[in-house]
DNA sequence: ATGCCCGGAACGTCCGGA
């Protein structure tokens, strides 16, 4: 099963790189980000011809997350549980194949000064709990999309450049250690150890794309029995490089079989 | 230098992004 997530930045002005990518590469599922639309706007239609089915969360101008996927999605759940008060449309769940598949938009946090710092790290908090519920439950899960977050220095061009920007500052960072302890799988550090440059988002500004400029934030998290299933994972670089790009491009995994017990 | 480039909402220009 191959699983793909790709912030694009708006479904709108993103369906023609998706429609096209969908048919190139061939994901199973695709957890998309920053759709920008509500879901009475989310271009169904096109997709499901492209043969995917859907479950979106939406929000009018900002956030939004869909799971696409060509086998049948069920149990959808919208929201990370934690804070009723929390009205932005961040995290979807469901289950396909056997799965809990999740797509999630961690809240940026910039700037740091501001009150969107502790709420992207108490969004972090409830992730982190969510996290440990689902273990509990032992179905394995994925929990993917843009964590807004560079785990170390090498997931980031210039880390002096960027010792004052939310994705690197040591409180998420510690944050998102919390969750990787409780036995997750960073799906392309496990298979890629020491490759940087392997980025996923390159600013709009200052041509930073054809500097070589970026940050690895989008990341694909596995639970302890899909780790065990993980056999490739990439950054797919060419939808970057299109034009009328997403400032994101998409990141891969193939899970094999489910092993039969013996 | 705290802006450079985009998308959205809206129609002048600001917010959010990272």
């Amino acid at each position: 099963m191959k699983i793909a997530t790709w912030n694009v930045n708006s479904i709108k002005m993103r369906l023609p790189n998706l429609l096209e990518w969908l048919k190139e590469a061939s994901p199973d599922v695709v957890l998309l980000q920053e759709l920008k639309v509500v879901e009475n706007s989310f271009p169904d239609l096109e997709i499901g011809d492209a043969g995917y089915n859907t479950a979106v969360w939406g929000q009018q101008t900002y956030n939004g997350v869909a799971i696409l996927s060509k086998l049948p999605i069920s149990d959808v759940k919208r929201g990370l549980p934690g804070d009723q008060d929390d009205d932005h449309a961040r995290y979807i769940e469901a289950e396909i194949g056997g799965i809990r598949v999740a797509s999630l938009y961690l809240p940026n946090g910039n700037p740091i000064n501001t009150d969107k710092f502790p709420y992207k790290l108490r969004w972090m908090e409830r992730l982190t709990d969510h996290a440990t519920e689902l273990l509990e439950s032992e179905e394995p899960f994925v929990l993917a999309g843009d964590y807004n977050l560079c785990p170390e220095d090498q997931d980031v061009f210039s880390p002096a450049e960027f010792a004052g920007d939310a994705l690197c500052q040591p409180e998420s960072r510690a944050r998102y250690r919390e969750l990787m302890y409780l036995g997750l799988t960073d799906a392309f550090r496990a298979l890629h150890p020491a490759e940087a440059n392997a980025y996923t988002y390159w600013s709009y500004q200052a041509g930073a794309h054809r500097k070589g400029q970026g940050v690895r934030i989008d990341h694909i998290l596995l639970s302890p029995a899909l780790a065990d299933r993980l056999v490739a994972c990439d950054v797919d670089r060419k939808p970057r490089a299109q034009a009328k790009a997403s400032d994101h491009t998409p990141i891969w995994c193939e899970l094999g079989p489910e092993p039969q017990p013996w």
